[in-house]
DNA sequence: GCCGCGCTTTGATCTGCATCAAATGAGGCG
DNA sequence: CGCCTCATTTGATGCAGATCAAAGCGCGGC
């Protein structure tokens, strides 16, 4: 038996031991799909969940893959991408506490995905959660919105890729970290930028040097400060926005 | 009172007069949110739904607007698409007979939607929907799945934006085209291509010039034949795939 | 405290696609 | 039937961002 599993596998993610969630506390229920649930579903809930933690760099699961269990995001923040044969590599999104992640429409996972930090999530079977969803018509509808805005927030970026020069997509994306963090509860101006510029670069559909260089240039007009661990200080957010919406 | 119509005006489509949708014959059910619903339900569905008719760029809606109605598309097809300040514009998406057209997260349109071709829809009141999707959970999950499968589409499309060459992004687009007309039960050899090289350029974050290039390079290399009225004959979907998905 | 490694920044050059410009072609209408 | 209009194609040139190359720099290990 396992005394003490101290430092993780860097694969699958460790699972946690000992007790269920305690989702009746859980900090993020009011952003995820678990919001409208009474105490009877959470309980339900509770007995579905399996907590597990991932480190920066863990494979949470690959594009093409069986898509047998969805997770919801309670800490930490995920990258999932899709790849091309050449290894081209596309970010499609970023998920932060309260994001819901592994929908799929097939019986695959559409994208991989990958913690970019210390990440801890609530997994659960598809086929149990589909069970919930059932049951409790509430979560079903939740997902039903949840997937609504991911669909808006998709036709955005579709608008930044095919459309917005470097500067406006850099201001778009730090403008976009710093909403999810006010959502999510964390601090929203000097922002927390925990991916790496190869991660920002491929969501945007740039390199890592035009991005870099792209950061330097805001910095040198006074529009952000790049400060200690990733973080940035947002200088000039009424300039970023309009730099973001395009004039 | 009005006792014949005759022309259409170019604005917000026509109501169609006299006898409500025949859902149950509906040649297009099979392919939408209506799928899974029994007879009960698609008497109550033709209660609240009106057909109506849009002309080759008519507005069907416009971003930002109340998003009070929702269609179904059940012949022609449907540009969708998002503006910035100075005109620059992205097509986030076509839409053919069977696809399911309106869904806000908010309460506004997230993007605007104008008729490519003669297009004909259902429309409902989003509010009376919404019942409809309480009393009949079918429906509801149809939904979700549908919106899953949007998802996954817009993800493939950010991809194409983000990481491939103009080459690629065309023969992925008629890839694409002629795999929904398969699913539509349309021709889906000589494809038919009924929207304009500026909306295209559009959909494909690249310029009207570029996309005719690389029409004429397509053909100048055998792969694609350009047929009269807008058909497009793939003369080597083999090869146009391994393009497509990249090499 | 020093070393080594990977990430980020900066610099120099190249290129795919955009932009600017003009010719060709396809409908629609008088 | 010929003209007008607008979409498409083709051509010439420019440029934003990619690519290639080489320093900085922060961090973990010893």
């Amino acid at each position: 038996m396992v005394i003490s599993g101290d430092k993780v596998t860097r694969a699958a993610g460790s699972e946690e031991p000992g007790i269920p969630p305690a989702c009746a506390v859980c900090g993020v229920r009011s952003l995820t799909v678990c919001a409208p649930l009474d105490n009877e579903a959470l309980t339900a809930v509770e007995h579905i969940a399996t907590r597990r933690t991932f480190e920066s760099g863990d494979c949470i699961f690959d594009e093409g893959e069986p898509a047998r269990h969805v997770f919801n995001v309670t800490e930490g923040a995920v990258k999932i991408f899709k790849l091309l044969a050449d290894g081209r590599r596309q970010v499609t999104g970023f998920l932060f506490a309260g994001d819901f992640l592994g929908l799929a429409s097939d019986e695959a996972y559409a994208y991989s995905a990958e913690a970019v930090s210390t990440t801890r999530v609530c997994r659960f079977q598809r086929r149990q959660l589909d069970e919930m969803l059932q049951r409790y018509p509430l979560m079903e509808r939740r997902l039903l919105d949840i997937a609504s805005n991911e669909l808006a927030q998709a036709q955005e970026q579709m608008l930044l890729l095919g459309r917005k020069t470097a500067k406006e997509r850099i201001a778009s994306f730090l403008l976009l970290l710093s909403r999810r963090a006010r959502q999510g509860g964390r601090q929203e101006n000097p922002v927390t930028v925990p991916m790496s510029r190869s991660d920002i670069a491929d969501y945007l559909g740039l390199t890592t040097e035009t991005v870099s260089r792209t950061f330097t240039k805001l910095k040198s007009e006074g529009l952000i400060e790049l400060l200690r661990e990733g973080r940035v200080r947002l200088a000039d957010k009424g300039t970023l926005t309009e730099i973001a919406e395009t004039f």
